[in-house]
DNA sequence: GACGAATCAGCACATTTGTTCTATAATAAT
DNA sequence: ATTATTATAGAACAAATGTGCTGATTCGTC
């Protein structure tokens, strides 16, 4: 979530790795060793390369010899995850939930996450939209999307997306496995939780990592 | 949010757009005519040069004549915003903007969003941290981040950040104004509205465009 | 002050790469 | 059937770029 600013590196250093990195965040590209040297006031590239071969060996950098414009940051705190909206969630219905095979690029729509913002970047993660406003007490709206980790059990207290087979009915809840029953707790701690005496009827289908609600007008 | 599928793009179009896509993905830059042509399965520079002119006309790639690797994928669906987390938002205390000189790149702390899940990619957007449980009511949770865009006043039905000077108060609610008061409306809609007589009384200090909430255990 | 390491400039050179032009095959249009 | 358009290959060429080497300068340490 934090970005903290560089350690201890020189003016120079520090300039041609800002100067990467607004240089890629514009053009998409990096920049030659010519481009580096006018801008941080270098004469040649030689000496460009001198110190590009210091940043590598902090790691912050590297390239790939003899590729021209193949210099690449490391370090890569922020990097794009498209998460595949699989369909809505809703009570009711049950979660649709990924096919086995990983058939991504093809889904219909996806929410973009930065990695930073993620617990895990493993690519089984998925987004549901929440539709309807039964998980209000879970203090999740109409609207919203929740990212979810598949799994098949969770630990106690944690948020998890839950299918009530009794009920026939899907929901957002804190999970907690209690001695004889399951108690699904919601997120306003002033509303009541619901206990389920038979664990059966209870499946979890994943964790909870994100909840994400937009304002556009 | 959603990313549709291509159109109408023959094989070999789409071949080497994806191509292309993987290998900046992997690799952070973009591949040569070379590579392109191996990979799709062209003999010749040339020709994959003029398959990327049919893709550049249709406003898919573009690059910089006589620069080596330099293709670009336009149509940048996703990039990355580092918003500065400016500070905690409670009631009890007023909203920490940010000030006028932008010292962003000093902030403690900055949550990187997708352009894709944002309304307006400006420059100006900040985030605060929700502090305590009393903004419940507006489903928005203790360690929420919320996403705002400054402003002086919002239409009616927009979620606000409000200040109550009359109360000291910070609070995120639904603003709506009314003949001659304004109702404060909980986006949980079995709570009660406030109703302020003096609109003097309500500070709007911005717009909430977005809330995130982490699950990370 | 001496000495070595780090820092910088200059230059020649090889390689990678994109560009352009020409020619040929395939396909669509008339 | 003929023509125009699109698709593909080839090769020559020029430009962009990285690499390596040599030598000069600065800087800190003893």
């Amino acid at each position: 979530m934090a970005t903290k600013a560089n350690h201890k590196l020189d003016n120079l250093s520090s300039d041609i790795l800002s100067f990467i990195k607004t240089y890629r965040t514009e053009k998409q590209i990096s920049p030659s060793y010519s481009e580096i040297a006018k801008e941080v006031g270098i004469k040649t590239n030689s000496h460009v390369q001198y110190c590009l071969k210091k940043l590598r060996n902090l790691g912050l950098v590297d390239w790939q010899k003899g590729i021209p414009r193949s210099l690449r940051l490391c370090k890569v705190l922020d990097e794009l995850i498209n998460i595949p909206v699989m369909g809505k969630i809703a009570a009711s219905k049950p979660i649709p939930m990924p096919t086995s095979d990983f058939a991504y690029y093809d889904s219909e729509s996806t929410v973009a996450v930065a990695s930073s913002g993620l617990p895990m970047t493993n690519n089984d993660l998925f987004a549901l939209e929440v539709q309807g406003d039964s998980m209000i007490d879970a203090m999740v709206n109409d609207g919203d999307i929740v990212i979810i980790k598949p799994c098949d059990a969770v630990e106690n207290g944690t948020m998890a997306a839950i299918w009530l087979t009794e009920n026939d009915e899907t929901t957002l809840k804190f999970f907690h496995r209690e001695e004889n029953r399951i108690r699904l707790q919601p997120a306003n701690k002033e509303m009541e939780p619901i206990y389920i005496e038979n664990p059966q009827q209870v499946q979890v289908k994943g964790r909870v990592v994100k909840v994400i609600r937009n304002y556009f007008n």
